[in-house]
DNA sequence: AAGCTTTTTCACAGAATTTTCACATTTCAT
DNA sequence: ATGAAATGTGAAAATTCTGTGAAAAAGCTT
């Protein structure tokens, strides 16, 4: 039997949310509904839905920052996102697409167009992420760690480690590229985005938490002097 | 079929100009001789030469001249230019070097080095800009030196050279460009930025650090006396 | 808005590196 | 050969970097 898939409608106007709904239900995908972004984000946490349709004008939170979030504090790099907008402004489209939305729908737009970027994605989805693996999640394995993108959650020798967002997505980043040297710059990229502020130096007290959590194993990660952090690869 | 090499040779002794002429078409080159710097400009503009043999003594324009106005006035900064110097003037040839000569090549020279230092220039100069994904972009190899700059890893004849940031830093800059001499200030330029307060003596630590740590290939960085130093190039 | 969690900043100590300095040694031109 | 100039070198001095604990700031939840 076929998994349904499940998307997130995140729209705040009754009437587009309903029209969504009704035509990605007759394709046969589940949907949730939900109409702020805060609502979005716990939902994405808690439940996982396999696609995620995003208004970008959304009160409390705009989508722009529910995008960073799932992108950048979650790392939830494999969670297709569509943009739904319809903004003349492009300013927000062209922000969205650089911080990793995978597509994006004009409103008003056609049921056809809409279910046809819904199927693409998911079929996209799904092959990329099954190529990596025989297992279906997206996880890394360095020695005795393991991170689970999707459910979010590390392992270290088996034990589950107790990270906040910015602590799984620094390891998660140094544990990708086993051996890379990243200089603190990098790493505050890779978490944040190019133009994230903060001092260098935050990223030490994080790498301490880190390493102070994993224990023993907390010496993988290597102080490469006057350069910045690297996880180590080679026993 | 091989793409036949133009090189200008800028020179005011007929003697010499005949001698350099003949080793290098020897070698399969073709050549340009002049004896003045404007005319070595006009011919650098028009027939766009591979490399230029630059003598610093000449009449009317002088060879430090010629080099400022291809750098920085028509900015053909990819053309490699070898000084040439009888070295009574070791002003010019560190003046020419910071300006951006390619190399150096003090008086008298034997055919063999004129020929491999054009060798050496115009490969490099060909593999820098045409061939840039053919291996890894941060991998250097020079004989048995090879360095890795994504995992900040260097090893001389298999084994791991302990480095701090500056040697390695030192080490990568004069391991990028084998042959190429540079002079402390260029040394000091290329790992601290331009306006890096410091003695040039303290380039002279280094080096010597670097050597003892490289063991029987510390001789490998060349001392050019009176000018700089060198990673050598050919065995 | 209050209370809790997470993230960032700050300041200081201890370490490691980098630079300077003084003197020995080498090189080059005469 | 000889002397001036340049480089080699060991050790001291100065600087820079990292680890940390605690406080401040920013986010979230209720």
């Amino acid at each position: 039997m076929i998994q349904e898939k499940t998307v997130l409608i995140v729209e705040d106007e009754p009437d587009i949310q309903e029209l969504i709904r009704y035509h990605l239900e007759k394709e046969g995908y589940a949907t949730m509904l939900c109409a702020s972004g805060s609502e979005a984000l716990n939902i994405i946490e808690k439940q996982h839905p396999d696609l995620v349709l995003l208004d970008l004008m959304l009160p409390e939170i705009s989508g722009i920052e529910v995008l960073k979030k799932v992108r950048f504090m979650w790392n939830l790099k494999e969670l297709p996102i569509i943009i739904v907008s319809a903004r003349t402004d492009e300013t927000d489209v062209i922000t969205g697409l650089e911080l990793g939305a995978d597509n994006y729908l004009p409103k008003p737009f056609s049921p056809k167009v809409l279910v046809a970027n819904v199927k693409a994605l998911l079929r996209r989805a799904s092959t990329s992420s099954s190529t990596k693996n025989t297992h279906d999640d997206n996880l890394t394995l360095v020695g005795d760690l393991k991170i689970d993108q999707t459910r979010h959650e590390a392992f270290y020798e088996g034990s589950a480690l107790v990270l906040t967002a910015s602590e799984f997505s620094l390891l998660t980043l140094l544990a990708s590229s086993p051996g890379r040297v990243f200089t603190r710059n990098q790493i505050i990229s890779g978490m944040r985005g190019d133009d994230y502020p903060v001092t260098e130096r935050s990223i030490d007290v994080q790498i301490a938490s880190v390493r102070k959590k994993m224990g023993s194993g907390g010496n993988l990660i290597k102080t490469v002097w006057g350069i910045g952090y690297s996880y180590q690869d080679k026993p």
